[in-house]
DNA sequence: CCAAAAGTGTTGAAATTACACCCATGT
DNA sequence: ACATGGGTGTAATTTCAACACTTTTGG
């Protein structure tokens, strides 16, 4: 794009406003937010009943409009505090979603940003009050909209992603358990995997500290909690490492 | 986001404009081209030197703003057509710059596209007439606003992209030998690749035909042509396959 | 005949996969 | 004492990386 950075003056604005943007469109710009969870070995997503109109009673992802003094990522993380609570989620952009024709006679482009979340950590109260529930990722029902396609790019861009960050990791607990990551991956790519191969591999990219404390509510013998080295993770990607499990 | 599909009526609509809408933020839309080509063994960006205001001068990429009625790719193409001649370009959704003071006092998102094309392609007189250049990748001068920052991202992108989709094709001509494929790939990681290994592993892919005639433009012995097979190459990639090189 | 780029195979190292048993503990 | 899930090692296979010479032909 090619806007002037320099200029501060009011008066150079309003000749823009008029001269240079206002012969422009504008648009309606909103974001959805395709939130994956993890709980009991399986992937779930975040959608809501819409309680209101329009499309009221049908399934939706959560989304909002963008307002004029907020970025994308502010709008995405102020619908989802409002709907479930949770603050500061780790969220990407996947892609813009533009079809001029995918709203009805207004135009709006939509961004779409995918979420993972401890499912452990959201508001049960604010999720209930607002029809916002989490759905089996293979049992979702239809969506509004292009919503369904959404969460198809964003499973895919999620499978992808997995290959070359640990991001896997952020879908867990503080403190998880090598099983927990293990089912997680097993989960995100819909296939088991041998647990001493992927033992061996995600030891080997060091980034995982092993506690002291373990989990015992999954066997008698419980299984070592571990944490995330966000330190050797940080110096590890800047060097360009590869994830892949 | 959360718009009704269903009803048609011009007096629904405007009810909505009203109500729904017209509470919300407009924004405008644009959409920079991160154009990449590859000529003579070197990645060049094809960016231009501005003819008006704003910013008459300085260094741009080529980019427009988005209309109410065509999509971001529509816009983007457009432009490129306008500004080198070049229809159908292979373009790909970068992401988008939507920091609130990206501009200045106008709320203006752009979406960063980033194109490979054929650097034989384009139409020399209208990139004269429009101010655009090819300039070599790692001698670009400041451009204006975030662009320099679209640029990085594109070519980070363009990387990790080339592993799994031999989207290194797009930047040769429709017929081309393996020396320069080798070449291009050479420039995308700016590092050297041993030729039997380079050839050993494209040509397993097995999305390559092999032509009779050769190249005899770079050597005495010539060089034998290939061309890109689509086809095969859609059956592998719904099949997931990788095409690291 | 020679310079200049195209083309070709092998070998060792490294990474990946397949595979089966013992351990710790709560009941 | 036993059922349950946690934890461990090794060998076979595959993939990757390093390496040098012969071929073709225009000048």
């Amino acid at each position: 794009m090619e806007i002037e950075t320099k200029p501060n003056f009011k008066f150079i604005n309003s000749m823009w406003e008029n001269d240079y943007y206002s012969i422009h469109d504008k648009m309606y710009i909103a974001t959805d937010c395709i939130i994956f969870g993890f709980d009991e070995g399986v992937l779930k997503l975040l959608i809501f009943k819409r309680k209101v109109q329009p499309d009221e009673g049908k399934f939706s992802l959560i989304g909002s409009f963008v307002k004029l003094n907020e970025s994308v990522s502010s709008a995405a993380n102020r619908v989802l505090e409002e709907t479930t609570g949770l603050k500061n989620v780790f969220m990407q952009e996947l892609k813009t979603y533009n079809a001029v024709d995918r709203d009805l006679g207004f135009r709006c482009i939509s961004i779409g940003q995918y979420a993972l979340i401890r499912i452990e950590d959201y508001d049960k109260d604010l999720v209930e009050k607002y029809g916002a529930m989490w759905y089996t990722f293979d049992e979702l029902p239809d969506l509004v909209l292009d919503h369904n396609l959404m969460v198809k790019d964003a499973i895919a861009r999620l499978r992808r992603k997995a290959r070359y960050q640990p991001i896997g990791f952020e879908l867990l607990p503080e403190k998880f358990t090598l099983p927990q990551l293990q089912s997680l991956y097993e989960a995100i790519y819909q296939r088991e995997m041998d647990s001493r191969n992927f033992r061996k591999k995600v030891l080997s990219f060091g980034v995982l500290i092993k506690l002291e404390e373990k989990d015992k509510t999954s066997s008698k013998k419980g299984a070592f909690y571990y944490k995330f080295d966000n330190k050797k993770y940080n110096e590890l990607l800047s060097k360009g490492i590869n994830f892949e499990v």
